[in-house]
RNA sequence: GGGUCGCUAGCUCAGCGGUAGAGCACUCGGCUUUUAACCGAUUGGUCCUGAGUUCGAAUCUCAGGCGACCCA
């Protein structure tokens, strides 16, 4: 209600003119919160230390008892309380209990003290108002109970609750440890076009968007595959791209139609270095942010200490199943065994290999809660890797699942440019016939691999899952700060 | 796309056919060791929107909106 903010506002105007500017330019702060409290811990009851500290943050909560209060005031890194005295204060005393709301950022000069029940405190010789706040803060017990506020409006939550600031700041930690982690291995991080003519290397529908200049229709990118393996083709013998890319698909506790990949090409390697390299990478990078490779995600026990499982997708489905899809000869002979072992068989996959792949996404995906990588996918769903060395029908692909989820995909990258020119035009017939998700020919990149590109091993890492999996996150919501939400009607 | 659940005061929620409620927050008064401070008083409502049933709808029905979860 706008009651409570006119009540603010006139607030802020008592303290104009009062003298006190109620939106400040700055305050010379000395201390944290965080840190105060680390290095005062030897502080006995009762006690004071004649140390001048400075500190700002926002008043969290208010206890006013006559001549005496207790704010607590948090900033980014903890809360302290303030001991507020009129003895001490004089006439200002008045001021901060009156003129002071919950959710004001203030800053104060005092000595350190101890109270009798033992909290550390800021005893205010002197305080300052930076910002006043004209709206109220969140029920200071139940906090923002709301999944939808939390999500439309972040800074709330990011305010009441501390678990969400512990999450963005475990993302940071790992992005960043990623880049740091590719950086040492001399990876050189290359930004490749958002906006494509083509929008290729993966399986998805693109957002469309126009350039008006060049009245020239343009694509965000769905993956980031095919650019960065053009820079292979240049010379660039380990490259990779963390950034944004866009899915026009729907949303779940899973998707989200922008999110983060990190896509790795090491040349002269293949996909059992990049299996390696994924596992120390992520091993890696949990160990930095956890502190640990063996975590708890939603009450179940994951162990990302190497080296992980390795198997087929064929293995997996028969062991899920007992379907031995290497000995079928047709489609129908799949989907006859598929229907007694009570699996889908739905039209739209019209080969032994997609038929394959439903088995698995049925039988065998949601199981594979330890880090497992899954290898050798049927050429059909894979347009982009290589034929596999040694089983027809095959390419060297694999997938990494936890808890799961599909949380990596790489492949020996298809390096033949004639091989991925017929590939490109399977998926071109299918888009014709209406798949949404196909992609059509790139001429452009199949120049490039006529011009040669090394033999590459190619990775991508599907940033917010891994960040899901490392902050016990459930929602993919849980750690994009600002997911896509539709507008409040 | 299908199903289940939710939407009531700024926040967290109760009420489920008969005058719109509580705690916290806000406002006022009291209070020098509180930390969900406490005590007293007051204020605050498009019960998500629209239509219907009914003497009477926050409550029942239908449609729509937004969200959460599950399934495809």
């Amino acid at each position: 209600m706008s009651e409570l903010r006119e009540t603010r506002l006139e607030k802020a105007n008592a303290l104009k003119e009062q003298g006190q500017e109620p939106y400040a330019l700055r305050f010379d702060l000395t201390d944290r919160m965080a840190r105060l409290q680390a290095d005062h811990a030897d502080l006995a009851n009762g006690t004071e230390r004649d140390l001048k500290v400075s500190v700002a943050g926002r008043v969290m909560t208010r206890r006013v008892m006559g001549k005496l209060a207790f704010f607590t005031l948090a900033d980014e890194t903890g809360t302290i309380q303030l001991f507020l005295e009129k003895a001490t204060l004089g006439e200002s005393f008045a001021q901060l209990s009156s003129l002071v709301d919950a959710g004001d950022l203030i800053g104060v000069h005092g000595i350190l003290r101890r109270t009798d029940r033992g909290e550390l405190s800021v005893k205010v010789s002197e305080w300052q108002m930076l910002t006043k706040s004209l709206q109220p803060l969140p029920d200071k017990w139940h906090g923002l109970a709301d999944v939808e506020k939390r999500y439309r409006q972040r800074y709330l939550d990011l305010i009441v609750t501390p678990q969400s600031r512990e999450t963005f700041r475990r993302r940071a930690m790992a992005v960043s440890a990623i880049r740091r982690w590719l950086d040492d291995r001399d990876f050189l991080e290359i930004e490749t076009p958002v906006l494509q003519s083509e929008a290729g290397g993966a399986e998805a529908r693109p957002f469309i968007t126009h350039h008006n200049t060049l009245d020239l229709p343009l694509y965000l990118r769905i993956a980031t595959e095919l650019h960065l393996k053009r820079l292979v083709v240049g010379g660039f013998e380990r490259v990779y791209e963390l950034g944004r890319i866009f899915r026009n698909e729907g949303v779940s506790t899973r998707h989200n139609p922008e999110f983060t990949s990190v896509e790795v090409y090491q040349a002269y390697a293949d996909y059992n270095d990049m299996m390696t390299l994924t596992e120390q990478l992520i091993a890696s990078v949990c160990e930095q942010v956890c502190g640990t490779t063996r975590i708890s995600y939603q009450g179940v026990d994951v162990d990302l200490t190497p080296s992980w499982r390795r198997a087929t997708m064929h293995e997996l489905v028969q062991e899920a199943t007992g379907l031995d899809f290497g000995s079928f000869q047709t489609r129908e002979a799949a989907v006859e065994a598929m229907r007694a072992a009570n699996l889908p068989t739905p039209d739209k996959a019209d080969t032994v290999g997609r038929l394959l792949n439903e088995a698995f996404e049925h039988a065998v995906e949601p199981n594979l809660i330890q880090p497992t990588f899954v290898l050798d996918y049927p050429q059909e769903i894979s347009p982009l890797a290589r034929k596999h060395r040694s089983k027809p029908g095959l390419v060297e692909r694999f997938e990494l699942f936890i808890v799961g989820r599909e949380t990596a995909n790489a492949f020996s990258e298809l390096t033949d440019p004639l091989d991925q020119r017929s590939r490109m035009e399977l998926q071109q017939e299918r888009r014709a016939a209406g798949d949404v998700e196909a992609s059509g020919v790139d001429e452009d990149f199949i120049q490039a691999l006529e011009v040669g590109m090394p033999p590459t091993g190619g990775l991508g890492i599907g940033i917010d899952r891994l960040v899901m999996l490392l902050t016990d996150s459930p929602s993919i919501r849980d750690v994009i700060a600002f997911p896509l939400m539709r507008p409040e009607g």
